[in-house]
DNA sequence: TATTTTAACGCAATCGTTCCCGACAACAAT
DNA sequence: ATTGTTGTCGGGAACGATTGCGTTAAAATA
């Protein structure tokens, strides 16, 4: 069953009006009277009149909503991200339409393909760790609708794109490990085809070669889900809990993994930071309150969201495709607490 | 700008049919006869046709979306209830537009008003702390909107129902504390006009009842906000704590408020369970971290996503309106751990 | 052979809005 | 008196998909 709508003939037949004089006066047109005007708007409300948005996404082939595609809604970093977006969002008359990933590739391309049933105007994107075709996501930025990428890119796409500065985050995360006397340093990472998982590697190893530490592949795990589930972190932390020379200090890629590690330290009776110090990307406010309190590297989530959302709307609006795009690196923050 | 969508028409010219035809063909009727059908679909898939959703949605009144409105996403507890729904709403075709009251009487409107655009098939929500005046919300579901409550209902509004167990959650871990030797028990409670904050109250009284210990009325305070502000908690929390005779246990009635007294309690140096025990609602994977870990009540938040979007279903699919509507309980989990 | 049935398709209206054209006054300018 | 102008309004065609009804030819039946 359905809800019964007042339409805009309902009220021209009221009021002994076309439609056509009736829509005018509802946009506030100048062809108008004011009498007329006054008296379609006084009856309009006091019917309760609202325009069938469906109707007018089909004839203005716009449907003012926008979709949002995350790996999960249940993670504190998107969770901030997609509130960033749909504070700017609602502000200009755009609904979100969310769906989630689940870092399934399929999933993703399902949602995908239903969101552009000619139904929203434009995309905010977060690509799963296991994309690595995006040919429907090039075909349909082709055809012309304004993709915006946040958090994880995809190089080969041009359009905008917002993302922390991982380089430079992890880069300070590792250094700060370093400047703690900590030598052996190990990397739990995020899948190795991710953006930011390639930035955040960069930084790691930058900051060690800096400092003459070398860089040592079996000190570098994968978590080809970026820690969804507990038993990837295990499996990574295990390996490398079983290397000959243990390391002193773990940095762990993503706001999952990072409370995956913590988890498995927990688990393990694993002192930290005496035995093993912990530092990761989180967006988590929990971290805080952890013990010992996690240090972490911190997103502007909601920052990137609404800068997001922004870069958006400037191409839903503007009237011919854009030529320059714009990538927006948003400086992270350190947070040094008791665990490093 | 937008992207140029192939319609049945494109179809319809290049292969010499009519829009019927075409429109029959891929809706699979059995008036057209297989060589056309072929043809028809394989040229629509050649050039990637996908029905317009706003076309369908005018002709048949109905957008196969839904709304869905909690105070907040980036809340443990509500994004897994946004995780069920949308896990049930995708296998069934639907999309889920989600927006946030920020426990705000005045957003939760505006949300509301712009959904109910004839844009959306059905509702869920979890409505605001501030929310006293239900008047709208009354209006579009008389006008026949399915509306389906989580968590947060309205008892005026009869409608089918998912909601925790809240008396015999705050039953039980009232109780615990009591078994666990605590006697001057506090209640830090979401605002008193919430149905769930008078279910916990009940549960709390009760179990408090049943040891003869008497209720006070300077243990119960309460978070307006449901602790959305962490000055909230801490007022509370103090003036509790200027009491002439302390609590020495906390029971909180919230996910964030449960967090909030955490964090409150770290920021006094009080220990914790020694000096003042914690218990409280909580759905927040990290509270297992904490330093105690925290014992909680937590709510079967997937479950009841995926029960309300099931309830959302039958209304929306039933032709008449439903008569009958039922209140679905589902039993909370109480984690007993390191705070109590 | 004449008539009915059936298969396969087209016509045109419809959903609710918007908007390009007119239409037709009243009035001003020539 | 004729022509222009302006201010208000209505007619009707879109937008893209669906569907009841009508049409036509071929096939089946009498």
């Amino acid at each position: 069953m359905k809800l019964s709508a007042v339409t805009i003939k309902d009220i021209s037949r009221e009021l002994n009006l076309s439609t056509s004089t009736v829509s005018r006066a509802l946009r506030d047109s100048h062809e108008i009277s004011i009498e007329t005007k006054q008296l379609i708007l006084d009856y309009a409300r006091k019917i309760n009149y609202k325009p069938n948005r469906n109707a007018q996404s089909l004839k203005e082939k716009k449907s003012h909503s926008i979709g949002v595609i995350v790996s999960e809604i249940a993670n504190s970093f998107f969770s901030q991200v997609i509130n960033g977006i749909e504070s700017i969002a609602s502000k200009n008359g755009y609904t979100v339409n969310i769906s989630q990933s689940m870092e399934s590739a399929e999933r993703e391309l399902m949602n995908l393909e239903y969101l552009t049933s000619s139904f929203i105007d434009g995309l905010i994107i977060s690509v799963s760790t296991e994309t690595k075709n995006h040919l429907y996501l090039k075909e349909v930025h082709e055809k012309g609708l304004p993709i915006v990428f946040v958090d994880r890119v995809i190089d080969e796409i041009e359009t905008h794109k917002v993302i922390a500065d991982n380089f430079k985050g992890a880069y300070k995360a590792t250094k700060h490990l370093i400047n703690k006397g900590y030598s052996k340093i190990a990397l739990v990472s995020n899948h190795a085809g991710l953006s930011i998982a390639k930035e955040r590697l960069e930084g790691y190893k930058v900051a060690l070669s800096e400092a003459k530490i070398p860089v040592k592949d079996n000190m570098i795990v994968f978590c080809d889900h970026g820690g969804m589930l507990y038993s990837e972190v295990e499996s990574a932390m295990n390996s490398l809990m079983r290397l000959r020379t243990k390391p002193d200090a773990i940095f762990a890629g993503s706001d999952k993994i990072t409370t995956g590690c913590m988890r498995f330290m927990k688990n393990k009776k694993i002192r930290v930071p005496e035995e093993l110090a912990l530092i990761g990307f989180s967006n988590n406010d929990l971290t805080e309150l952890l013990s010992p309190p996690l240090s972490v590297i911190k997103q502007p989530a909601f920052e990137m969201g609404e800068a997001a959302m922004t870069l958006l709307l400037s191409m839903m609006e503007s009237k011919r495709p854009q030529q320059k795009f714009e990538t927006r690196i948003q400086s992270t923050e350190l947070l040094i607490r008791k665990s490093t």
